[in-house]
DNA sequence: TTCGCCTTCTGGAACGATTCAGTTAGCCTG
DNA sequence: CAGGCTAACTGAATCGTTCCAGAAGGCGAA
């Protein structure tokens, strides 16, 4: 009974003066063995302070960790940080914990397509938020199961919002009063990471932004329906969906002259909104007269304030939940497309 | 060369005739082994499609699996939504992250202390945000490294915020422009779960609530030094950091006769505080007049935000950051206190 | 009684790596 | 040229399980 090693499911064999399988069954296949002898079995092994068979050699034994990693495109610091992507996340995490699996999180190394070594522990793989590299793909156990986020690898299933019919939809609401100058504010859409104004030149370019291009190809068909030239609508782009970079980039709008503000954003994020709606307020612009706002994801932040924010609701936490199923075969995997709502709150209405 | 079983390391040995002492060198000693030969073996690998020794072999043989595990008291979904929380993790992942480990996440279910059974391949705990029961404490492994944040386990290193001290600094700056009717709206701070008014006898209860209980102790004694007696100040709790939580209790307050609404809230959160000003925009009240309100944690919102927050910036980030060098050995795991840094906003200047 | 069929338990071969104690061969030194 | 030393590589034990094939014993049916 010494403390010098950890104690093992043989010591509690030989212990006890059964074989090892007895006691793998008494903890893994009670119908295996009397209940007299499982009994036996979990007291002494209380008794004795064994904590169960160990993860690590079971793991390699059966093939299976019951971990399933997630894997962020972005820094897992952004990630965290990120609204959206921790909603994503929890519903991922709900699924996952109610069916006795857990998380492991990781995010593909500045793009070099890199991952641990632990990953390839895992059950089974869902990708968010970014197409990865095909490095990350070659990376990856091959016959893992693997579920994308908001876009797709080819042959693999995948969950998605109908982003383009979603941005149409709230353009075309915020278009019926017709604002004189309206406005995109984009997220993460050029070729070249790019804070600040863009022409259309720049943007839509790239394979792998598909997400934020959905989005704009909705608001310059519902621009163009209204009799707006999509290419004369000025544009902004914003690299990351965050307060501090967001901060210059809008400033930089609201203190345009007078004539060449815009009085409608429609922009890519919630976050994006927020920003200028604060600062909009700190230049005393009000909100809708002078400016009227609409984001996009329908977080809670931009209904727990005032004015309300116009939005399209996506609900990030069942898309999660879904590719959570998948992955774990709960649910067929095939490609899933989640509704949107929108919101019309008073920076919109 | 068929699909049927994974390519292993000793299948690789034999394609090469090496033993596969050699090939495991090749990919973790390079210096035992020449380097032609290194280089042989790893292009023959990737030739053949062997994508490196296996991590469930590896952690069951080495005994480590380069994976830290993140206990979240609460609910994962809860946590992922809360910024503060967050914030801690990205501290943590960012870490982990640079040193090649990664993270896995786990909740205390319900308080029952169970755990998933691949908790156990942790390398290392991290413990946030609540007591755990001593029941989850007996299913980690004993030898494993663990640290707490935000509360003590005894006998184990712990990274802490000093509470006390900041409550009583930000309630001092509130308190200078004295207030007519001081009030206080604590997070989870009393033995029974309740949403609304409390008195004093509710709270200070449990040994559970350190933190909490930490910074009401710090506004009591502020209060009590600006000549208010603290259990004459009304009290109202909130058992859950979410918005549709705060909203009806916070309501409730605000609908209060005039005479009895407080002019002065001091909030144990950013998002209490934040939800307070929404409510309070709604009905009309004006802010700082009116009303003054100060937060807790420092979260972005609260000063992405018109009128700014007052309130105490508590680094969660690197409070995370901390965390994981403990758990890692890169610095020494004894207790740890933060720095906290008072902000003042226009919502209580 | 004998045969077959359950139920209950056992022995031992995997799982895929790491690592320790050698073994060779080559080189330097005196 | 013997002796010692180092660099480069190997063989086999080991990590802690799971699970397959089979053995032992009891019981009912023919």
């Amino acid at each position: 009974m010494t403390h010098s090693r950890r104690m093992t499911l043989k010591d509690l064999a030989r212990e006890l003066g059964v074989s090892t399988a007895t006691v793998s069954n008494a903890f893994n296949r009670p119908d295996q063995l009397s209940p007299a002898l499982r009994e036996r079995i979990l007291g002494e092994a209380s008794r004795l302070g064994y904590r169960g068979p160990d993860a690590k050699a079971r793991s390699l034994r059966t093939g299976r960790s019951r971990i399933i990693a997630v894997i962020l495109a972005e820094s897992l610091t952004y990630s965290l940080n990120d609204p959206v992507a921790s909603e994503f996340l929890s519903g991922v995490a709900e699924v996952l914990d109610a069916q006795g699996h857990t998380l492991l999180l990781l995010s593909s190394r500045q793009a070099q397509g890199l991952l641990p070594g632990s990953a390839s522990m895992a059950d089974g793989f869902i990708v968010y938020g970014l197409m990865p590299s095909g490095d990350l793909l070659d990376t990856l156990p091959a016959q893992a199961p693997l579920v994308s986020a908001d876009f797709d690898i080819a042959g693999r299933p995948s969950v998605h919002v109908d982003d383009e019919p979603a941005c149409y939809g709230i353009a075309r609401h915020a278009l019926r009063r017709p604002p004189r100058r309206p406005g995109i504010i984009n997220l993460r859409l050029t070729a070249e990471p790019c804070n600040g104004r863009v022409t259309p030149d720049h943007t839509l370019l790239g394979p792998e932004q598909t997400i934020t291009r959905s989005r704009l190809i909705g608001f310059h068909r519902a621009l163009e329906e209204a009799g707006f030239a999509p290419d004369q609508v000025p544009m902004w782009n914003i690299e990351e969906n965050t307060f501090p970079v967001c901060e210059p980039v809008i400033a930089g709008i609201l203190d345009l002259p007078e004539e060449e503000r815009p009085d409608l954003l429609l922009c890519m994020s919630d976050r994006i909104a927020l920003t200028a709606l604060t600062l909009a307020e700190r230049r005393g612009l009000r909100i809708p007269e002078d400016l009227r706002l609409t984001g996009f994801d329908g977080i809670a932040e931009g209904q727990y304030r005032s004015p309300r924010l116009t939005t399209v609701r996506q609900d990030s936490t069942e898309k999660g939940r879904i590719a959570a199923r998948m992955i774990l075969g709960l649910v067929p995997a095939e490609p899933s497309l989640l509704a949107t709502e929108l919101i019309v709150g008073e920076s919109c209405p």
